[in-house]
DNA sequence: CTTGAAAAAGCGTTAGC
DNA sequence: GCTAACGCTTTTTCAAG
């Protein structure tokens, strides 16, 4: 991947707010229009930019209560369970991790029932040894940005 | 929150890419340009929508280890700890949870190297007791998306 | 209150440099 | 990397539901 400070730049603004218009980063940034279009083109044909999405409020939408929940599973029904758990909208994240589970779901309900209906569910499942549930009490932080290259 | 069948319709396109224009919204549903701005406005005000922001490929900025990390920590002290923890630009999400640990955080490093250094800064802050790293060995989903809100 | 037509201001996209 | 230009899009206004 050949990117530059510029092209950075460009994502650094896309990622504060996708509905920049091209002419305002243009400005910001101090180069042409042509050149942001062309360097957002590329950002997206090279798979760098794989799409642009919506930043929503879950609690107004009815789903205020997210859990975070690890799985235990046969080894050879994990991709499959994968599969499956993917499949409903409620959840956000599906992670095949090592360590103390197998899988590691972060997903959003709507209330305790919806979420107990869930984790029953779940072990229902042929090959779910075990889960555990964190509820989350608060989110600290929840985006997906991109991380300083310079950091420490 | 007053929302009805047309708002959720234009979300669920929005999410598909937030960068559909407001006439191809409007054409896709069969309703007025005008309409289509005014729900979004009234969406953005009302803070259901947060704001647009740009789905990237983290591997390919560099940032190819995800890693879920569960803390727990002396009771006093978690507030402070997950303040400090946000900061970093490595970490997507910061929750505060009940159960086995006391937060749970899920984070992008360049490499185990990048990682490590991570983890190592955690234990050393003030009031962490413990942390339990599980590294994510496959995406298998990675969106936040609204759920359906009609779903078993 | 919401809707949507129309007009003005602003924008994406292209081609050539 | 830039400029210029065309046609399309956003945004405002406003009259009607």
């Amino acid at each position: 991947m050949n990117m530059d400070d510029l092209d950075l730049k460009i994502l650094k603004l896309l990622q504060e707010n996708a509905r920049y218009s091209y002419r305002e980063i243009a400005k910001e940034l101090g180069i042409a229009v042509g050149t942001v279009y062309n360097r957002i083109k590329k950002l997206e044909d090279e798979g760098v930019i794989r799409g642009f999405c919506v930043d929503v409020d879950y609690e107004k939408l009815g789903f205020g209560l997210t859990a975070v929940i690890g799985i235990k599973a046969r080894g050879k029904d994990i991709v499959r369970i994968e599969k499956e758990i993917s499949k409903s909208s409620r959840i956000m994240q599906v992670y095949d991790v090592t360590g103390e589970y197998d899988i590691i779901v972060v997903a959003k309900f709507r209330d305790r029932a919806d979420m107990n209906k869930f984790v029953k569910w779940l072990l229902s499942l042929e090959g779910v040894e075990k889960t555990n549930t964190s509820v989350v009490m608060d989110i600290v932080k929840e985006k997906f940005a991109i991380p300083l290259l310079t950091e420490e």
